[in-house]
DNA sequence: GCTTGACCTTACAGTTACTCTAAGGTTTAA
DNA sequence: TTAAACCTTAGAGTAACTGTAAGGTCAAGC
């Protein structure tokens, strides 16, 4: 099977295929006489599989030990357990900084006039460091 | 001013303030006899409201559009009014997507069983969508 | 037999926003 | 004069691809 079939199969382009066989994220594809890479059943599961995690919002680093516990059969689920919980307690540390940083935008935004005049309030706040740091 | 006074002035690295002059995101600083960086108030006041802006959230580009506004006097405060609720807008996205995602994750810790045993959902679910494109 | 289009290959540049390193010049103080 | 603490530039490394260039291969139609 070539790698745009494949493609469709696993739902990665050519490109991020090519690109995570470069990086060694998955076993290089064995070739067709012609150089072409021939995919068959178990790389197709690799790549699916790679696919889904970064979908989760997995890292490729975190794709690759999540591979790893994937292929070895004498893995033990509570270290695939460990791993989802620490990402998602990543992601949870990223929200509540990205909701800081909205409700700094939203205040920013209120406290502007939003009219034709020059004077901003928001452009006054961002200058503020300035200021602060001056009186030194 | 050296850049290491600026530095400490502006809050950025000076590694960062020379950064910011290559890619022509802040006016280049004007040199002493020997070479060194010369910085003023005017400069160290630009320094500063990207480094606020960038804390804010603001990738580099939007940093760029506001120094525009900032350094603008004929500007109209409407037009930064509308960059902020813009962006605020698309944190609001990424903060969406991401819980998403943690929900996601949580889902798939609570159907690992967390034991000694090889068998875990998790990977089953990452692996899940080969099954289902096999199908075809 | 030849051309055309759709494949495939590799290698390398571009993206974001820096950080780090190397190699070397300058300044200051002991 | 020598050592520490500055400063300079250039270039590599990070994350995860995407896009492009230059070129080889294959299948179909004339």
């Amino acid at each position: 099977m070539n790698i745009s079939e494949a493609s469709k199969r696993c739902g990665l382009s050519p490109q991020t295929i090519r690109y995570y066989e470069q990086i060694e994220l998955v076993t290089p594809a064995r070739r067709q006489d012609n150089g072409y890479r021939d995919y068959r059943q178990a790389e197709l599961e690799q790549l699916a599989f790679v696919h889904h995690a970064r979908e989760t919002g997995f890292s490729i680093d975190e794709c690759r030990e999540l591979l790893d516990l994937y292929r070895n059969p004498s893995r033990q689920s509570r270290h695939v357990h460990a791993l989802v919980l620490e990402k998602a307690e990543r992601v949870k540390k990223q929200i509540k900084q990205l909701q800081i940083m909205h409700k700094a935008l939203i205040d920013l935004a209120k406290s502007c006039q939003d009219d034709h005049a020059p004077h901003c309030a928001i452009l006054d706040n961002l200058a503020e460091h300035n200021s602060s740091k001056e009186e030194n």
